[in-house]
RNA sequence: GGGUUCUUAGCUCAGCUGGUUAGAGCGUCUGUUUGACGUACAGAAGGCCAGAGGUUCGAAUCCUCUAGAACCCACCA
């Protein structure tokens, strides 16, 4: 059989053709019976599979479209040094998140990737790695040590670029950029030299931090104040030509080798006659001066302060107004060098801190030593004590950049999601000093500057000097956010796609880099763009664990997304985290959370499941899509219009966890616990043309969900996307158009009435639930109602599987009975015989207390003349109709609770 | 020292410009093989909205203070 349909297809094609159409109405057949879809959603391979199939259809690709509007984010670069963790995941689903939303809006959406070269950490990673070859970066020429940190780029970069894409992240990938690329790389010198011509970049001795560990300059921002419990050590120091001694509180003993003064206020009693005299500084034996500085504190310590403007930020200050002497007493790697004696010299700070107090105390001039909680700074990437330093480097004058800057984000041209980021920005960009731009690193962008040989004249330029033999250039680069700052503009190559793609909308980062790169990104694109980089900033929320810390290596707090995306799947990992996400407060996070978003992308993976059933046996026929709506149709469609329309606020306002919950509720609670249930008796129904146009109607309600859902959890929608209907090659939910709010669809009608059934169905489940009334076995029902339809009285019958229902306007209270009264409605469950009175009793009885509760504020409100007058009348109206209706229940549930007795 | 934010059920949080019977999820308790889902369904219990004042007819919501928590900035040796 199987060798003459090889030799049929083999001789005639066009019946190949047919047997390949068989083939494939057999295996769909077969795909569509239960057993082919899994119970469980199982998220491993669907996510490989579409997210292969994104890329190679490159939907995610952006190209300068005229006639689109284009919505545009460019991702905050990670390091190369990275590894993904739960704050990228927050980061970049959001990012993924507006540009999938965008998308399907129809906007041209464009989402840059890339990773930035992290000078200072790279640098220190690599000289790390080749200690472990037996390396030393000083043995080696800068081409050499560049050329490792090149291999280094290529064997990690990538690293966190691919464990974006697991999950699910739609970038431009074709856009992919590096900080170090030679475009951008020559775009940042640009911007050097341009600056340096405008005057803003200069070169100055001053004191910087200094960072031992890498032997380089760091920014103000790079520094990072821990508090350490320290001591405070009180040294003598004598008065020359007197019996008088000074006593001196210090936290760094060593420095004192580099004293050359000792500070007193001018206005304490206690010293002023010692002003203008010397003391003798101890081991070292120099004759330094005392003299007055309004700085010092007269009440803190003793008053009296030793000065070391070599090494302290306010004692080289107070040495320029006093004309100290100054003093560098360490070298690079804050070791001490020969200018201390030489039973100091080169010593490590640490233990030259512990020989000098030993030395004083031999000496008789250690007076105490006090505990004494300060704050030390701290090198970012080194991580040891930053040394304030004296030396060469280049600064960027922030004064004119800082202007247009601060004025974009007070007028609004720039939003900060939330909003009190502001002050924060204001208050720094209004107190900013001078950007320490300069590293003593290889790895980086080369200040462009060259040195005359024989004159040290400067030479700035973009190309080095025609007689470039006749200079020598400057070994510094420049800080990583002297170079990323520049992201938003130049990650587009041409002036064409800068026109169209620039300013970018939105930027998603976290709060603890607005003063490293946000702020500078739009004193950047103010400077070079002469426009905004961006029109809004969302600030993401810190992750921590569930008990609040942050997340640490040490810790050991800090899960492995990779392993949760493993365990529960991207989607889950991604709806999780914006489900309990909210905008501006700090995340308290653990794995077993992502149960929410497993649990929810199975639910969706069931209602799916359960449509296909349905659609073995019942035909969808988009002909009978507005068919025989009824009342439950109407109400899921009002739903649903009311869901779009506050999803799309809920993004406009950047309120995600908002939008995710709305999404939630709706699928969970309307679509699949309310409506599927109201559905299945007309679904099942002997009418085929009835139940076609209701599964014909639970498909399209499904697809506008999935797409609803997609930009949250882009893979299941996907998976589910493709399953309901029969799609063309290529095509995606990624690109399928996004919900739109139909107004004319809202019912408020269909609403209540829906209501009114939920109400009462609760009230039957309620009394089958307190009499203890299985579901199992049906019940007999009377209604005395107002307006009630048919169609409200089958879905009760349904849902609360009632037998027989009566329902009318006279009817008497039947004997035996349990009770409850909602919304005007007596509703009568005859149990005679079942019923136990006294639990029936109890039941009324708390439902009475709690309603005569609610009249009694009712009533003081009403008769409160105050309330009356000058609430506006709507209010005071409202609360009559409650009063009218809590009376009605009240009298009801007596009579009801005399009778039972 | 300055600034920002927070304090609502056992836990994690919603409650927008003051008028609601103060909500949800998890957890707890009870029940459930009803034709998708036990990663589920149904029901229930559980709250002086940190404390004290004030504004107002009316405050979880606005103002002040107090207490506590977190973060950011700042040169107290």
């Amino acid at each position: 059989m199987i060798v003459i349909a090889f030799l049929i297809i083999y001789v005639n094609p066009l019946i190949f053709i047919i047997f390949k159409v068989y083939v494939k109405i057999i295996l769909s057949k077969k795909m569509q019976t239960t057993r082919e879809i899994p119970k469980a959603y199982n998220p491993g391979e669907v996510e490989k599979k579409w997210y292969k199939y994104w890329e190679d259809n490159k939907l995610f690709h952006s190209e300068v479209d005229t006639t689109k509007k284009p919505y545009t984010i460019v991702i905050p670069p990670p390091n190369i040094t990275g590894i993904l963790h739960l704050g990228h995941i927050l980061n970049n689903s959001i990012q993924d998140i507006y540009i999938r939303y965008k998308r399907m809006m129809g906007f041209n959406a464009c989402w840059v990737p890339g990773t930035d070269h992290a000078s200072i950490a790279t640098e220190s990673k690599v000289v790390q790695y080749l200690k472990t070859k037996g390396i030393e970066k000083d043995d080696i020429s800068r081409e050499e040590f560049l050329g490792h940190c090149r291999e280094w780029q290529k064997k990690y970069g990538g690293i966190i670029i691919e464990q974006l894409r697991t999950l699910g992240v739609s970038c431009d990938w074709e856009r992919e950029r590096f900080t170090m690329d030679d475009h951008y790389y020559s775009k940042v010198i640009e911007a050097f030299v341009d600056l340096y011509k405008k005057g803003y970049i200069f070169k100055g001795h001053r004191m910087v931090n200094w960072c031992p560990a890498t032997q380089s300059a760091i920014s103000d921002e790079e520094v990072i104040f821990q508090n350490v419990n320290g001591k405070l050590w009180h040294f003598r120091y004598p008065v020359k030509d007197s019996e008088e001694v000074l006593v001196v509180a210090t936290t760094r003993p060593e420095t004192m080798l580099g004293d050359t003064g000792v500070a007193v206020n001018p206005e304490d009693e206690r010293y002023k006659h010692l002003i203008g005299k010397t003391v003798i500084l101890p081991i070292v034996g120099r004759e330094i001066p005392i003299f007055a500085d309004s700085y010092v504190d007269k009440e803190f310590g003793t008053g009296v302060v030793k000065i070391t403007p070599a090494h302290d930020v306010n004692d080289y200050e107070m040495g320029k107004r006093n004309n100290l002497e100054v003093i560098n007493i360490f070298t690079p790697q804050a070791v001490t060098n020969d200018n201390v004696p030489e039973e100091f010299r080169n010593l490590d700070r640490y233990t030259a801190r512990d020989k000098v107090v030993k030395k004083l105390e031999e000496l008789g001039l250690l007076v105490k030593i006090e505990d004494y909680a300060n704050k030390v700074g701290y090198s970012q990437r080194g991580n040891v004590a930053i040394e304030p330093y004296l030396s060469e480097q280049w600064f960027m004058n922030m004064d004119e950049l800082v202007k247009p800057a601060l004025e974009v984000v007070k007028q609004g041209k720039v939003n900060f999601h939330p909003e009190h980021w502001v002050k924060t920005y204001e208050h720094w960009m209004t107190g900013i000093k001078d950007w320490c731009i300069s590293r003593q690193l290889f790895w980086g962008h080369r200040i462009p500057v060259w040195y005359h040989k024989e004159t040290g004249e400067i030479y700035c330029e973009t190309t080095p000097p025609a007689d470039v033999e006749n200079y020598v250039q400057e070994s510094d680069v420049l800080d990583t956010w002297a170079s990323s700052w520049l992201w938003a503009q130049d990650v587009f190559k041409t002036k064409e796609e800068q026109a169209y793609y620039y300013p970018t909308d939105l930027l998603v980062t976290g709060p603890d880099i607005i003063f490293f790169w946000v702020a500078r990104m739009i004193m950047a694109g103010m400077e070079f763009m002469n426009d905004i980089p961006f029109k809004d900033v969302y600030f993401t929320s810190i992750i921590r664990d569930e008990k609040g810390r942050k997340m640490s290596k040490s810790l050991g707090n800090s899960p492995d997304p990779i392993d949760v995306i493993k365990d529960y799947g991207a989607d889950a990992l991604r709806f999780t985290i914006n489900y309990i996400a909210p905008l501006g407060q700090d995340v308290l996070f653990s794995v077993d959370k992502c149960e929410i978003g497993r649990n929810f992308a199975n639910k969706i993976w069931n209602a799916g499941r359960y449509l296909l059933m349905n659609a073995q046996k019942t035909e969808v026929n988009e002909s009978l899509k507005d068919k025989h709506i009824d009342f439950s149709d109407r109400w899921i469609l009002s739903k649903l219009q009311r869901t779009i329309k506050e999803v799309n606020t809920a993004l406009d306002k950047f309120e995600i966890n908002n939008a995710s919950k709305l999404i939630y509720s709706f699928i969970w609670n309307d679509f699949c616990d309310w409506f599927i249930e109201l559905s299945k008796p007309r679904l099942y129904s002997q009418d085929k043309e009835v139940a076609s146009s209701v599964l014909t109607r639970a498909f399209w309600i499904y697809e506008e969900m999935l797409k609803l859902v997609n930009p949250f959890m882009p893979f299941i929608t996907e998976e589910l996307w493709q399953a309901i209907k029969e799609r063309k090659d290529g095509e995606s939910i990624c690109t399928a158009q996004y919900p739109v709010f139909n107004e004319a669809l809202l019912d408020e009608q269909a609403e209540s009435d829906i209501e009114l059934v939920q109400s009462i169905v609760t009230a039957l489940r309620n009394i089958r639930g307190e009499m203890g009334v299985p579901i199992t076995k049906p019940i007999t029902v009377i209604l005395k109602a107002e307006n009630i339809s048919e169609d409200q009285i089958n879905a009760i019958k349904s849902l609360a599987r009632v037998e027989n229902l009566t329902a009318g306007k006279d009817i008497d209270k039947p004997n035996g009975a349990a009770s409850a009264v909602v919304k005007g409605c007596d509703i009568f469950v005859p149990l005679e015989g079942i019923i136990d009175i006294e639990v029936e009793k109890a039941r009324i009885e708390k439902e009475l207390t709690r309603l005569e509760g609610l009249l009694i504020g009712v009533n003081k409100k009403l008769s409160n003349a105050n309330f009356v007058d000058k609430a506006p009348i709507d209010v005071v109206q409202n609360e009559k109709n409650k009063k009218a209706d809590w009376e009605n229940s009240i009298e009801k549930l007596k009579s009801i609770l005399k009778d039972l007795i």
